[in-house]
DNA sequence: CGAAGGATTGATTAGTCTCAACGCAAGTGG
DNA sequence: CCACTTGCGTTGAGACTAATCAATCCTTCG
């Protein structure tokens, strides 16, 4: 079974309510034109004339942007189930890249399609919407995280964020979940160096809240590890479960 | 003549076709419910659930999320015309608050007006969509700024930014307009403290790139403020005029 | 005239970066 | 099957950006 299909409207659907036959629809454009790709590789690059929504299906995308003496900056994490930029069809051209961190499969859909959609259902126009709107809200949190919150704060939080989406995808396993960011990555998505990222994280571990070893992420203590980040899940709006205690 | 309820319509209309028809719809929608409020006052606070969308009329509005230690991130500003979370109703609470930076007057319009909106023509529907786009691609740019630029650059980046954006509604004159930022307001706007925002400005000023004095700024070297800026426009997705040279 | 908010300055410290080297594991080619 | 490469993580020393603390000044306004 295509498991990634599922998550997607399985994930609109679990927030709002969509019927069947809009799941139906959601599924079906998101199985007709699928890609894979590699490791870091681009999607999309900042320039590009938008053709096409992505819907993430499998692996994990960052979505970036690079500053032309090579700084860059990871903005957001797309994991499976993720739909990116709805309607970007509306600006001219992308502002920012997507690249892919592990391989990826993904669903594009154009905008034709697109618009069939949301004119399917009011349901399914509202479901797109506030997945947008989700998205910005992450998208202040982590301005928020980066412009006020110490490295230490900073990673504790987004390692919290990485875990509590995992979770509420299906995609944790107890305690755990995939987090296949190496240490440059985390830098980048927290405006630090890697170098500091790695003293922090070991910080981090020595004070017994996160172990994060061979892409793996292990919460050891969910709790603490929320206050060290003043992670308050309230800005993802989902209706997910708490992390478990 | 109300100023502000033109700047609204007139600067959709700018970038996105809009009819004589689709501008009055806009026009009388920003005009039924107007409210008013002094200096540093709440519009919405962070909790609330919303109950409607604000399009600011004349004034200036920050964006804002506050931690509980008092720590404070603007997150993004509000100048006359600019329209606030189109459809926000989709959510159940405000994940951010928004705060005057100056006296303002405002425009409340609700979720049935607003959908009436939309219904009305797919114009109307695109241009808010466009907007909110518009929303989100500052938003990351701001993230970029923050995590990657240091205080000189961060600063000239957000000067060109209010510059640009208020010359882009015609709030500028020449080579200056307001700019209602205390030198706190700029600190929490990117992550420094307002005693390094002091020196910074002092920095800039002694390079002879802008002047910020009385709530007024002016661009003394436009081109050179940009490039220590690095400051590309491409991300406000509109198609207003460069800066003067 | 006094009060209050904002801007400015100085001295010191803390947090983070830079540079550079080294270790380890996995993958590759001979 | 071993030598080499490559990517990622780790460590140390030192430099520098920006934060902190605290005082003073200026302007506006009641």
């Amino acid at each position: 079974m295509p498991f990634g299909h599922c998550l997607f409207a399985e994930h609109l659907a679990s927030c709002l309510a969509l019927t069947p036959g809009d799941c139906k629809l959601l599924e079906d454009a998101a199985s007709r034109n699928v890609k894979s790709l590699g490791p870091r590789r681009d999607l999309v690059v900042e320039g590009d004339p938008p053709d096409s929504v992505k819907v993430v299906l499998e692996g994990w995308v960052a979505r970036y942007k690079q500053l032309r003496d090579g700084r860059r900056q990871i903005l957001s994490l797309l994991i499976p189930g993720d739909i990116s930029d709805s309607n970007v069809f509306v600006l001219d051209r992308m502002d920012h890249s997507l690249g892919s961190l592990t391989p990826v499969r993904y669903a594009e859909i154009g905008q034709a399609e697109y618009e069939a959609l949301t004119s399917a259902s009011p349901r399914i126009a509202k479901a797109l919407w506030w997945s947008e709107l989700v998205e910005v809200s992450i998208q202040r949190e982590w301005t928020t995280n980066i412009g006020q919150r110490n490295a230490y704060e900073r990673l504790a939080h987004l390692l919290c964020e990485i875990f509590w989406r995992a979770q509420e995808r299906g995609l944790a396993y107890d305690d755990s979940c995939d987090c296949p960011l190496t240490q440059t990555d985390l830098a980048d998505a927290t405006g630090l160096t890697p170098v500091h990222v790695n003293r922090t994280l070991q910080h981090l571990r020595g004070d017994g809240l996160v172990e994060l070893r061979a892409r793996r992420l292990k919460i050891v203590d969910p709790k603490g590890l929320q206050a060290a980040g003043m992670f308050t899940p309230g800005y993802l709006h989902n209706a997910a479960p708490p992390i478990a205690a």
